[in-house]
RNA sequence: GGAGGCGUGGUGUAGUGGCCUAACAUGCAGCCCUGUCAAGGCUGAGAUCGCGGGUUCGAAUCCCGUCGCUUCCGCCA
């Protein structure tokens, strides 16, 4: 029988007798003595074979290759002095090996184990369970569980209740596009994969348990991003009897308590700062802005308005906006330099990217040529533009001119290095608006989800101008990553209706697709609200990891495959009939 | 649906028209080695350069196609 872990022996072990299964991580081969940093899933220890001591446990060790399994029994013995190593948790200790144990030989892997060096992701993702067992991968999962554990402890303690709901569910329009799932009972009829537990959660609130949590999985099928897998975790969370204010001071507390329990990154402000959405797209050009650095959009609008430099003048004239941000260091850039910040601005919209070089011998800009010294001298101060600096500006529609500068700060702030890894900067994003019109099909949307309440004295905006109609909605962000969102959602059937009305929705369809959540406010629903954080996201800031991939034991390829399991993979015809769908060609 | 990056011994990279009979590190195999910890030393095996076509006297290298991984745009209430 097992008797100790490996990772955990210390110099109050010394003495023991012990008995260690796990794996050989490294073997350091003296002729006479070898060492093995023997390796289970709490760490790492060294192993003495001495043949003077067991000339068969020193076979054995001298066999034995990288993943062996073994079984091995031995004395914790103090390091001799001189002979300690720091850098393992260990360290100070040995094991002195008395007998030994093949459990089971391996095939030398094919990445290495013991390393941390980069690997192809289809070879890492084909052997899952041998990149698992490196150590940066096991130490994110296991990271994943704690954060898991102490999310549902610090809920449970506020009197939350994990209540699971179902995955085969009914399909709901609007959103992303769900996973659909034939019923083999219902020819012709399908169920879909929750995109969220949204309707089922609300009805928890009208079943009157107050206070509801779930670590949910949840369902979408779009196409993936470094921070997006078509199955993904929410820890999911309703509330009874509650407004904005409650939920943010709780979700806040939650974090609070927690991150500071399960790794040791600081957070950039406490309490977290709250930016309307307004200012968010304004100041930083993006709706989950990276707060960790300035350098804000600043707006020259009124600067350049009467300008004869016809590129600002008529963005301006047209509806448009022009801004510009302050780029430090960056007027000694060559032309090319130059060329790829315009490129990123390009590639997210803006028609092209103006700029001001601040040299020693004066500002160099196509702008000198249509402005007088004066109005540059003044742009250059409302941008704070320091010599060395370059200053680099948009004239678009506002959300042109957000997305190319929001893209561009980004990799200002990648670049300059002021994206500190060991700092998480959270802040709410609130007031968004409830509605965005969408032009493609006419009519307005829901911006979070059609189940929002307005904000009390924006309704009745919502018949005499919809856009101007503010939502009881709150994302939270977090180094420029969308970690969760929520609303107070509606619990009076009118106001529903209304909503539904509204979004372009007839009164029978309405009735159709949402009937038994109209029906269930009409049976004294409680006002209630919540909010879903992405787990993976989350666990991915902890762990300091740019993608989710690294947080998930088994995710997906960008193409939505397992090479591990070969999922997805075509099936037979007869399980096709007995399911009455038919595979087309397309 | 679109744009970019990558694909070379097991792994990570170098090589970008002839100097390639493909280099380096590491891993692997064998031998030596009793205090190492990315141990060390010596010897050796290991790659038709993702796949298919083309250009060329000659292609890992250029072109076309294709597959895979990845990043981003669209998409993701």
């Amino acid at each position: 029988m097992k008797t100790a872990m490996c990772g955990e022996l210390r110099s109050t072990d010394i003495g023991r007798e012990v008995v260690l299964m796990g794996w050989v991580h490294r073997r350091r081969t003296h002729g006479g003595l070898i060492f093995v940093d023997f390796r289970d899933t709490s760490g790492i220890v060294q192993l003495v074979f001495n043949p003077e001591i067991s000339p068969s446990a020193h076979q054995v060790a001298d066999d034995a290759r990288v993943e062996y399994v073994l079984a091995v029994t031995g004395k914790v013995e103090a390091r001799p002095a001189g002979t300690e190593n720091p850098q393992l948790a260990t360290g100070d200790v040995e094991v002195l090996i008395e007998d030994a144990k093949v459990l089971n030989t391996a095939k030398t892997p094919p990445f290495y184990i013991n390393e941390d060096g980069e690997v192809d992701e289809f070879l890492r993702l084909r052997y899952r369970y041998l990149d698992l067992r490196r150590e940066r991968m096991h130490n994110n999962i296991l990271l994943r569980y704690r954060t898991t554990k102490a999310l549902c402890n610090w809920l449970d303690r506020q009197g939350f209740v994990e209540i699971d709901t179902p995955v085969l569910v009914n399909e709901t329009p609007g959103g992303a596009r769900e996973f659909l799932v034939p019923s083999r009972l219902h020819p012709g009829e399908f169920f879909a994969l929750p995109q969220s537990p949204q309707q089922f959660k609300q009805l928890l609130m009208v079943a009157g348990f107050e206070r509801y949590y779930q670590v949910a999985r949840c369902f979408r099928d779009e196409d993936l991003r470094a921070d997006r897998q078509p199955e993904f975790t929410q820890l999911d969370m309703e509330m009874s009897f509650v407004d904005v204010e409650q939920v943010l001071q709780l979700v806040e507390g939650m974090l609070i308590d927690t991150v500071p329990e399960v790794c040791g990154k600081r957070m950039l402000t406490i309490p977290f700062p709250r930016i309307t959405f307004e200012d968010a797209i304004n100041l930083y050009g993006s709706d989950k802005p990276d707060i960790r650095f300035g350098l804000l959009l600043t707006d020259i609008s009124d600067m350049v308005a009467e300008s004869k430099f016809q590129v600002f003048a008529s963005a301006i004239s047209e509806g448009g906006q022009v801004k510009g941000i302050r780029i430090p260091g960056a007027a000694s850039y060559t032309r090319r330099e130059i060329d790829e910040l315009g490129q990123i601005a390009t590639r997210n919209g803006a028609k092209g990217l103006l700029t001001m070089a601040l040299l020693p011998d004066g500002v160099k800009s196509p702008l000198t040529k249509f402005m007088d010294s004066t109005a540059v001298d003044a742009i250059v101060a409302r941008l704070d533009g320091k010599e060395g600096d370059l200053l680099a500006f948009v004239a678009d529609q506002p959300g042109v001119v957000a997305d190319g500068l929001g893209a561009l700060r980004l990799e200002i702030g990648q670049r300059l290095g002021l994206m500190d890894q060991d700092t998480l900067a959270f802040a709410w994003v609130i007031d968004a608006p409830l509605l965005e019109w969408n032009a493609e099909e006419g009519h307005w949307q829901a911006k979070h989800h059609q189940f929002t309440a307005p904000v009390e004295e924006d309704i009745p905006l919502l018949e005499t101008s919809p856009g101007a109609a503010r939502a009881k909605q709150y994302d939270i962000v977090c180094n420029g990553v969308e970690l969760g969102g929520g609303s107070i959602r509606i619990h009076r059937r009118e106001l529903q209706e209304r909503v539904f009305r509204v979004l372009g929705m007839s009164d029978e369809e309405a009735r159709r697709l949402f009937g038994h959540l109209l029906e269930a406010f009409e049976y004294g629903t409680p006002p209630h609200g919540g909010i879903a954080l992405g787990l993976d996201r989350f666990i991915m800031l902890l762990a300091g990891e740019d993608s989710i991939r690294s947080v998930i034991a088994f995710p997906k390829t960008q193409s939505a495959t397992c090479p591990l399991t070969g999922a997805p993979s075509p099936v037979g015809d007869n399980r096709l009939r007995e399911l009455h769908v038919k595979a087309i060609e397309s």
